[in-house]
DNA sequence: TTCGTGAGTGTTACCGTTCTCAACGTGATC
DNA sequence: GATCACGTTGAGAACGGTAACACTCACGAA
């Protein structure tokens, strides 16, 4: 920066007016120093921006380490949207969603200057552990079902109105009622499907079934769709998200179930292939880059008015149905 | 660091030999030192020790903005990795594997300082983009199929290998030829799949099927799927990637050509679904996690020897092929 | 004329580290 | 007893920016 002044014979300071877009500097002199500036190829260094500011323009992310489809789209919904407001995105992720491990990132984001944090929070001690996080740090939460009363803003899918969708879809078709093939249950986006689906059926006089806890994979829901097609009064399932779908998919067809003639099948979340799967899944759509755009956006805006004293927005993602080929009307 | 220096009784530079682990320090005042840290909390500030060493403990790493598979667990990887040496990952991506793009990306992660770069590059593009990096910049390219003469350490699977691998089972199984559903062509990773298939067809004498352009997804496996659907002559199938053998699997299941019975399907990557595809699918393994280690220990071995004068390594990760459900002997 | 005002610019201090080098014991060596 | 090496410590100057403030000048109002 010394030699790009001297060159354009001003002081280091009108330099940094420069390349801060300062008003008060001479059209002629800001041309002088972008020159000098383009001829040196001159680049800030944001270090030293950093330790005079106490502002890194970067950003961080806290992740969990295990591939999830939706944390993974969104964090490529939330990198290009950082980028388009001028920050970089840093990941730290946790191998467990607990206390302490979600502690320890925001500990090692902090250190590295970050502006501002979002977390893929899908367990409520994410949640918590973040409210620990250093003072003057802006925080967002994405996912999970939170309680309504985080101290930092938070974007989640309606989970209750997705499985509601879905369900009330499969009684619409004429279905007597709907079994359910469940996500892991201390996972509150699980337990808001259930609820979802609970609810639906009750409102509708249909009887509830049993449920047993699962896993987000197929493998899980392998053994839960073992468990249903075992049952031959089983006509429709809402499974909680199309990786278990796929599972139960492969289990009633192992047992001569035939999809959607005589079981119909309704996914959540809409992966990229279940419009492949066999037959195509009827699913529940999150748009998960969406969400990760949203995530930056309450955060950008939480930094902005750091003592903002309004409540802290809770975005709601509206999912809706995509109908594809796994179900079909059912007359009794 | 004043503070904890004033409360420690000794000077700023003595607390930063304790930090920075200096053995030139008496154990009774680094324990004095140690104690007014704790009590103070005192956290070092890291833009403060990028500006003085130019070092950041920040590593970059170049993604391409779309959800494949490979890449995104790649990233896990190196994140774990990092993190235990010690190390912060920012990411920047691209909307797009061309020159451009990628010269923005490496220059907005060497503005942040990162101290190295770990690319994920299936296309040459990326990687002749990397040879622009400022000098002194340490890269690693992950991905694609070098040409070997990249000036600095790549980590690639052994696409042709893999392909082999699976040709071959193929052909064990009695299969008077294979066919082959490909990728992009111009990715060299599809082309080197495409190489490995059609030189063990030679290599055994037989006849080597045309092939047709493609994409990774299951929509491009199910249109590939079609076309071959169509010739009654085929009996086994190699897809470019476990995606692709998805829409394949639909598309022979529509035209009723049963798997394995009537048609053999191989598919490469080995999701972690594709075991529940149906049916189950056999596959090429490649441990993409893996990959990200081994790129991430390259880059931390490349950049302590900055100016190593030794010719940059070229890995390449052995995949294996994974039996499941989706082949059948032929007897004709 | 005098003064205030605001645009344009420079001066100096400061952000929190590490680096360089000098200084101060202390014990071993001659 | 002087010298020397070495372990231990401290003082001051970087590192490359930004913030705060002072200064100059031109212009319009009193």
């Amino acid at each position: 920066m010394r030699d790009v002044a001297k060159l354009a014979g001003v002081s280091h300071q009108t330099v940094s007016r420069v390349i801060n877009d300062h008003p008060n500097v001479r059209t002629e002199t800001r041309e002088r120093v972008l020159a000098a500036m383009r001829s040196l190829n001159y680049r800030r260094n944001l270090a030293a921006r950093t330790l005079a500011t106490r502002e890194s323009r970067t950003l961080g992310i806290i992740g969990f380490e295990t591939t999830l489809f939706g944390p993974e789209s969104m964090l490529y919904g939330i990198e290009s949207a950082a980028r388009a407001a001028g920050y970089l995105v840093s990941v730290a992720t946790v191998r467990e969603l607990a206390h302490h491990p979600v502690l320890e990132a925001v500990d090692r984001l902090a250190q590295h200057d970050v502006d501002g944090i979002i977390a893929i929070a899908p367990k409520p001690a994410v949640t918590t552990a973040l409210t620990h996080a250093p003072a003057g740090l802006a925080c967002v939460a994405v996912g999970g079902s939170g309680s309504g009363v985080e101290p930092f803003p938070t974007v989640r899918v309606d989970n209750v109105t997705g499985a509601r969708l879905a369900t009330q879809h499969l009684l619409d078709l004429g279905h007597a009622t709907v079994h359910h093939a469940a996500g892991p249950p201390d996972w509150p986006e699980a337990q808001a499907r259930v609820d979802g689906w609970r609810e639906t059926l009750y409102a509708a006089g249909a009887v509830v079934p049993a449920i047993s806890p699962g896993w987000w994979d197929a493998a899980a829901g392998y053994e839960q769709g073992r468990r249903l097609a075992a049952d031959p009064s089983v006509t429709a399932i809402f499974a909680a998200n199309d990786r278990i779908a796929l599972g139960v998919l492969r289990a009633l067809h192992e047992s001569g179930r035939r999809v959607p003639d005589d079981v119909s099948v309704v996914g959540f979340d809409d992966m990229p292939d279940s419009g492949y799967f066999m037959p195509p899944l009827t699913t529940v759509h999150q748009d998960f880059a969406e969400m990760g755009r949203r995530a930056l956006a309450l955060l950008l805006h939480h930094m902005a008015r750091a003592d903002g004293a309004d409540p802290p927005p809770n975005v709601l993602v509206a999912p809706d149905l995509v109908l594809r080929a796994s179900t079909a009307p059912r007359f009794d």
